[in-house]
DNA sequence: TTTCTATTTAGAAATATTTCTAAATATATG
DNA sequence: CATATATTTAGAAATATTTCTAAATAGAAA
């Protein structure tokens, strides 16, 4: 996992809200796009990005691509963030 | 606190690590400065950065200005990270 | 006060990001 | 097969970010 990806794929406001989105359920790129006030072209954008960062996962079904959260790298950015806090109750080291 | 400043001030690979310099101690903008091949200039730039983040506090000494990790912010985005985990366990929701 | 050191500000250039429209791809259905 | 729906890709325009040099500011020391 790098970093630099994923911490870029989180600064900004749109793919943190999608992210939101699917913390609930998976949504197909359609659906996440009807919550935004934007192409279907930027939307898929936004989501390759949050792809390339391993934030969210994809799935085809029909012609339908459902994206889903990948919590593991949310929870590999708050280790780093936990270090840097000094807190080592939660790690491994 | 602006979630949107916070996340875009860690997107950037040099202000990550001016952050994991100031793990240890506290620096004079001088002292992360050598750290880097980069000119104090946006040095200076970087800092002003994680400064409206509130990600550092500044203290003027003499002619110094001193940068230091402000980790309650950290915790911040850990919870925000940690809500959209789906894990209560340390929420005071 | 003059000069030196530390840092920031201003302005410009290079690069990266975000968004759009139009076209392409892929699958489903009549 | 032809058409409709869902999504992505390509390319361009607008905007934002990162970096530099040069100049400005502020305090310390001679």
């Amino acid at each position: 996992m790098a970093f630099a990806e994923t911490f870029k794929a989180l600064s900004d406001p749109v793919r943190r809200e999608i992210l939101t989105l699917l913390k609930k359920q998976r949504l197909s790129a359609g659906e996440i796009g009807n919550h935004f006030d934007m192409t279907g072209a930027t939307i898929s954008y936004h989501l390759s990005i949050l792809k390339k960062a391993e934030l969210v996962t994809e799935t085809k079904c029909k012609n339908f691509v459902y994206y889903e959260l990948n919590t593991s790298v949310v929870e590999e950015v708050m280790l780093w963030l936990s270090d840097l806090k000094g807190d080592y109750q939660d790690e491994t080291v």
